[in-house]
DNA sequence: GAATCCTTGTAGCAACTGCTACATGGTATC
DNA sequence: GATACCATGTAGCAGTTGCTACAAGGATTC
């Protein structure tokens, strides 16, 4: 492997760190470049533009999230909703996951402004998150599977949204609320 | 009332057609300016710094927003949770309002980024939408309170995020699958 | 050893950002 | 009718943005 390619990998290694733990607020070229620990010049000697960047960035942590995901829950023994619900909440509430949700929020908003290329990543993510609950998840024959699916991650991703703007210990209290308000 | 006061005010009206419209998308000065039909530095002398804008032009969308969900489920008569989220749901994702949500989301991101003005904002509406839902919800007299409305609210919110990121019949679809996870 | 390519640095450009200095004509005040 | 204030335009500044032109040292290849 080049040394392009060695230090690529580095890159997309410390700014993922970088980008978990400060949402999309540092994220010019030039403090990407520093978090990474390479000049700006590099940074797109190594990417083609800002975009391959975020991109190859994201990849990254999208894939990290999914593994966590599936490994939290495997999907050996489908569940009904509100069983799905409930642990799918108190997992992504917990301390370590929190970072990857509310990132997750923040590149949801940058995709509705239309900032390349988080329409492309927000997609590809919300594919995963679909298969992942449709591969877990206990529905009716009558039911509309894909609105079912779709409502399911809202509801969990609905507790990262409000995580962002309360006080550090409500996410988890509102994950245990949530488990009161469902069916079964 | 002096002219600056009365462009102040079509100005700010002007803009909150313009956010609801496009979203924090379009808010440099200079396309805050030309969507409000002045000039930039018309826009500076209406008001004090961009933060002012933003912060004028969100308080008239926060209110109106307000407005309509107290004309939409008055507080009289007080709902058991999944009652209320019911119809809270069937109306945020109603054509009129997915908008305010929409915007919503964003605004929330940008608070997480830090951005002024808009942690403040957050804080103004999020306190809006508690005493929203506590004045309308019926809940045990045990239960955490505080985090349940927490949750109705993420449960609302969570819908307008995944409605950003999907075809545009799915918001409806999904209030309808919520209304079926939940209890009673 | 000449030529080529990989890797890296310096410097900077054009566009955009929020914001401001300054001038000017009008309007109200005394 | 002088003075002050209101309203508005022109021009531009300093900083940041994404990105690039150019040069140069080192390694590899022929």
């Amino acid at each position: 492997m080049s040394v392009r390619d060695t230090q690529r990998e580095a890159v997309i290694e410390r700014l993922a760190g970088h980008l978990l733990e400060h949402g999309l607020a540092r994220t010019s070229l030039r403090q990407l470049a520093q978090a990474a620990g390479v000049s700006d010049r590099m940074l797109l000697y190594y990417f083609a533009d800002k975009a391959e960047v975020l991109a190859a960035v994201m990849a990254r942590v999208a894939g990290e999230l999914a593994m966590r995901l599936a490994v939290a829950i495997p999907d050996g023994a489908p569940l009904k909703p509100a069983e799905l619900v409930r642990r799918a909440a108190e997992f992504t509430t917990g301390p370590e996951m929190r970072r990857f949700m509310r990132l997750w929020v923040e590149v949801v908003a940058a995709a509705a402004r239309g900032e390349a290329p988080f329409p492309a990543i927000v997609a590809q993510v919300m594919a995963g998150f679909r298969q992942w609950v449709d591969a877990r998840v206990i529905l009716p024959e009558d039911a509309d599977r894909e609105a079912t699916c779709a409502a399911i991650i809202a509801v969990i991703d609905g507790l990262a949204l409000i995580d962002i703007c309360a006080e550090d210990d409500l996410a988890p209290r509102m994950a245990v609320a949530l488990g009161g308000l469902l069916a079964d």
